[in-house]
DNA sequence: GCCAACGTTGGC
DNA sequence: GCCAACGTTGGC
């Protein structure tokens, strides 16, 4: 998932608290369908983009696809998530476009999209980057 | 600040 | 239903 730092970031995230916070403001199909594929628990990497971009924590999913209230059409969807972790160490994209396992991702392929699916080996990879 | 990629809108 | 024009995102 991802979001710009200025708008909405890690530390707003993790200042949210258990309870979490809504992943609103997506106005795009794709993203939307993949926020409604989204289940509780589940974990999702949290990437800042334009500033920073890189991965720098873990959200969970703590409550499924409902009406985004921001979204005057009701065409859109949000889900609410809650602050995990920050990664030891922040995964860049320069990093993720280096490791030639990971460039088959959404994150590279498809820059513009904001919510992306990503395989459960790749997740096991940028986790154990994150460690070091 | 620029521009590529891509999504949306609206005229036809 | 096509496509040109336009708007937005996000990396560089």
């Amino acid at each position: 998932m991802k979001s710009e730092p200025d708008v909405w970031s890690i530390e707003q995230q993790k200042k949210a608290g258990i309870k979490g916070a809504p992943w609103d403001g997506v106005r795009n199909y794709q993203a939307a369908k993949n926020l409604k594929a989204m289940r509780n628990g589940d974990r999702c990497f949290f990437y800042h983009s334009n500033i920073g971009k890189e991965i720098v924590g873990i959200v969970e999913v703590v409550k499924e696809h409902y009406l985004d209230k921001t979204d005057p059409s009701g065409r859109f969807v949000a889900v609410t998530v809650k602050f995990l972790e920050k990664l030891v160490k922040p995964i860049t994209l320069e990093e993720i476009k280096k490791n030639k396992q990971l460039s088959h991702l959404s994150l590279i392929k498809q820059s513009r999209l904001s919510v992306m699916p990503i395989d459960s080996k790749s997740w096991k990879i940028i986790n154990n980057m994150g460690k070091i």
